[in-house]
RNA sequence: GGCCCGGUAGUUCAGUUGGUUAGAACGCUAGCCUGUCACGCUAGAGGUCGUGAGUUCGAGCCUCAUCCGGGUCGCCA
């Protein structure tokens, strides 16, 4: 093995191209790849920005030529050369006009073969490049991801900075709360039997920072929630969180429309118009059947109950007598890609969010086909295909149930899925908007009592606080969602600064005086002492930089994620730990099966 | 906790109705090669078919259990 002795970097591959032809530089990385021609060997050198060509030939050093034939593949190298121009060109490189010619090689550190391939090319079998991470991350789109992640940190730290926000840490040991997401739990040493738990969300220190004071807060924050994993969830992730004080709805949007519009800018280099599109919760659930529509696509949803209400069909009748609905999707001109075994599969698709079935009714030029249609008067048939628009090539699905909920939650389900096996999704496109005006309330049938749809600190729409404690389902939010492609990016919310208010509001979700002080004392004080007007918003993070990047999964652009079991693969964590630990702690572990 | 998919050479995969010695490509090793860049040519090494039971004359293939990974529902104020 070779030292760098004095040997220093001048130049990373990418930069290369920026140095003359004749200039002696230095780089140094990984060899991607060695191709040994006999007299004539060229090797890839790879670092973080790129590729860059080592030639070695019947010119150079002896001793160097034998070192270079000894090259193989991840072996770490600084190589000392002069740039020349290529004989032969390759147009798909950045830098494939150019070569280093090397007259010095320093081999640092030998490397076995590596269990999979380093080529974005060869995909691998997830946990074992998670087993392997260190090396997976050494692909260039990996390195890429992460490259432009830190791009949009900096992103967002230059512009919230540029509106006098101030980044202030807050305690990674918090006290718990019930209520939300499931805490990761931290055992205190000095006082046995108490814990502290990870922050689900900083968000009632950035209120308290508003109380302080401090007018505009943001951070970029590690977040902990002890929930199962998805493609877009992991159990730590990332949030940019702010808060600002004096300000309303509008304020908090409009700073964070200023914000967007530098990040896709500086990020993709597209312009976004603002303002964004606003869309209230109800007309999202009713046109879309979600709150975090896709806008990238049509496949809207349109309640033909009042058309079907007296129907022969009793799904469809009974549906709408049981106080649900009927609603449909015209899939326009998709009848051809919706066969009946099509169909069949999406009535299992849609079988998870509890809908009975999927009624259609297929048109295509051969001939029409239909699963409900003949239970309908032919007036009752032309009226639904009329209010669809529907015309040859078309295909109506529908899906009733007593319960709205149902026939939202499947047929939105529908829309996304039949857009992505239909190839209705142009990647490169980026459909934002803001989802506004939630209902300040969810029911729970289960517990019989109303909760916090956002959280308990949430300010209800001015003129609703009265009905606060009377009529919770008529109760809107000052609470808004950043929905960007059919994912929510992030969300926040105008915050209860009047403690009177606040009072209701805890009633409202049924707490006693006495539980609101055991758990929010301190927040209930503070608020007796003077606050502003105040609100704010997170963003996850993780999720940003996916769609930026239009990639599939969170696991992409976080540099160690977790696997489904919440696992650390490479380290090996969650673990156990010795007895010693355990005792110090006052904790007795009792695996229950 | 539920449902679905996957696990075969270092890697990515194929493997017919259960039937001889389990294949391919890439990678790896060795040799040749002066303009390659998915270099080319020649030769070679490399397999507990995730694991454990079972059915069978015979299991990569069928059954059961289990481990690992992915997707998803529940869950994620």
């Amino acid at each position: 093995m070779d030292s760098m002795g004095k040997m220093r970097r001048t130049h990373y591959c990418a930069e290369s191209v920026g140095a003359a032809v004749g200039e002696e530089i230095v780089a140094a990385g990984f060899i991607a790849k060695a191709r040994d021609l006999g007299n004539l060997i060229f090797a890839d050198l790879r670092d973080r920005t790129g590729i860059l060509q080592l030639a070695f030939d019947d010119g150079t050093d002896r001793e160097i030529f034998e070192k270079a034939k000894s090259l193989r593949s991840e072996y770490v190298v600084m190589a000392k050369g002069v740039i020349r121009e290529r004989k032969s060109k390759n147009p798909a490189l950045p830098t494939g006009n150019i070569e280093l010619y090397v007259n010095d090689l320093r081999v640092l550190s030998a490397a076995e073969t590596t269990p999979f391939e380093i080529r974005d090319e060869v995909p691998v079998r997830e946990d074992l490049a998670l087993t392997y991470r260190y090396l997976e991350l050494r692909k260039p789109s990996l390195t890429n991801n992460l490259i432009t992640r830190h791009r949009i940190v900096k992103c967002a730290r230059d512009y919230f900075d540029s509106q006098n926000f101030l980044e202030i840490e807050t305690p990674m040991l918090c006290r718990s709360t019930p209520e939300g997401a499931r805490d990761y739990l931290v055992p205190s040493r000095v006082q046995p039997g108490k814990f502290f738990c990870l922050p689900q969300s900083p968000q009632q220190y950035k209120q308290l920072l508003m109380i302080a004071g401090m007018d505009r807060y943001m951070q970029i924050v590690k977040c902990f929630r002890d929930e199962d994993l998805r493609a877009d969830r992991q159990p730590e992730f990332t949030q940019i969180d702010l808060e600002m004080s004096f300000a309303d709805e509008d304020d908090i949007i409009s700073v964070n429309e200023g914000f967007l519009k530098k990040l896709f800018k500086d990020i993709l280099d597209i312009d976004i118009e603002i303002p964004l599109r606003r869309m209230p919760y109800k007309e999202a659930m009713e046109r879309f059947g979600s709150d975090k529509p896709d806008l990238r696509f049509g496949l809207e949803l349109r309640d033909i109950s009042e058309l079907v209400k007296d129907c022969g069909f009793s799904v469809f009748k009974n549906a709408v007598a049981e106080g649900g609905s009927v609603r449909a999707i015209n899939a326009k001109g998709l009848a051809s890609h919706l066969s009946r075994k099509e169909i069949d599969r999406l009535a299992q698709f849609i079988k998870p969010f509890k809908a009975k079935g999927l009624a259609f009714t297929r048109i295509t030029p051969e001939g029409e086909s239909s699963s409900y249609e003949k239970f309908l008067t032919s007036e009752e048939v032309s009226a639904v295909r009329c209010a669809l628009g529907a015309e040859t090539g078309d295909a109506i699905l529908i899906v009733a149930d007593s319960k709205n909920q149902v026939v939202f939650d499947s047929l939105g389900a529908l829309r996304c899925e039949i857009a992505k096996k239909c190839g209705l999704i142009d990647p490169k496109r980026f459909e934002l908007l803001w989802v506004v005006d939630f209902p300040l309330f969810e029911y729970s049938e289960e517990d019989g009592r109303y909760y916090a749809k956002h959280h308990p600190f949430t300010m209800p729409k001015d003129g609703d606080i009265d009905k606060l404690e009377t009529r919770q389902d008529e109760c809107y939010a000052k609470a808004y969602d950043i929905v960007i492609n059919g994912t929510e990016a992030g969300g926040g919310s105008i915050r209860i600064s009047n403690p009177e208010t606040q009072k209701k509001m805890f009633r409202a979700l049924g707490f006693t005086d006495e539980r609101a002080r055991s758990q929010f004392g301190y927040l209930i004080d503070a608020y007796r002492y003077g606050a502003p007007p105040h609100g704010g918003l997170a963003y996850g993070l993780d999720r940003l930089v996916m769609l930026l990047m239009g990639k599939e999964s969170i696991r992409e652009v976080i540099a160690f994620p977790k696997v489904q079991n919440s696992s650390e693969l490479m380290t090996g964590s969650p673990s156990e730990v010795d007895q010693l630990q355990l005792d110090e702690l006052s904790i007795k572990v009792d695996i229950k099966d």
